[in-house]
DNA sequence: AATAATAATGAGATTCTTTCGCATATGATA
DNA sequence: TATCATATGCGAAAGAATCTCATTATTATT
């Protein structure tokens, strides 16, 4: 992804914005809380403000660059969009997330929502408990 | 429900519990944030504190009494938990919540976790959209 | 390439939700 | 009803995210 991304988005090419898109990219966690990205950045020496990282991530969000997913506590995390949509699956002992999309889920989660008199633009689908490595098993 | 259910659940027997849990019942609100429950007791005319609406409300939901939802906006809401297991659809324009329950999709959820090695204790299912009333639909 | 106009940034203050700490009050038990 | 553990209420505090506003960077214009 490079600066035409943001030109699209109707986004200003500024540094933090390069940074931050630079740093989902190339991070080795793929859900990453603001804060997260915050002190990356500051650890590889990067001048930047938490406030910017929050509101560049939200700019990304609503131009469709990244997705926002409240998993348990506390913080939002963020993801970079690259393929289809998909849901998570997260471990409670370790913090591993598991992509995961399912087309019956899919197709009957608006079938639902039909016989309900909704139209559904969105949804959270988050599946809660624990990977089968045995110190999270046995724990 | 009364004060029986808060011994079993290993509560004691208090009157600000009594109050939450009554409250909780009398409520034309199903899904009501703690502060929504705070505001109700003081405008009844009873003495609590926020911090026990929180507390209270977190023990509840430790015991199984209660299920505590994150929709979107800030405040969590709470539930009594009477019936069985079941998903939630907002209305993002009225706050409109619809419960549902479907086999195929907790099915399809326990299976897939299975696939990808993983054991889920619980799960997180919000559908966002809008109903169709005409204030919601065109608006 | 220099400048003007516009928008973005950083730092800290601020809001909002939730939790904590502690002195006081309440409920269960003898 | 006296005792003792627990729960309550208040204000303080924490944590996450947003806002304000002076400063700076970016884009559009000469």
């Amino acid at each position: 992804m490079e600066s035409a991304d943001l030109k699209k988005a109707g986004l200003k090419v500024t540094l933090p914005r390069m940074k931050i898109l630079g740093l989902l990219e190339a991070a080795k966690l793929r859900h990453q809380s603001a804060e997260d990205i915050y002190k990356a950045l500051l650890d590889a020496g990067e001048e930047i403000g938490l406030a910017t990282v929050y509101r560049v991530l939200t700019q990304f969000e609503a131009a469709g660059l990244v997705s926002r997913h409240h998993f348990e506590g506390g913080q939002a995390v963020f993801e970079l969009n690259e393929g289809e949509h998909h849901d998570h699956m997260v471990c409670l002992k370790c913090g591993k997330v598991v992509e995961f999309m399912d087309d019956v889920i899919e197709n009957r989660q608006k079938q639902i929502a039909a016989n309900n008199g909704f139209t559904i633009t969105e949804h959270s689908m988050i599946l809660y408990g624990h990977c089968n490595t045995p110190s999270c098993r046995d724990a």
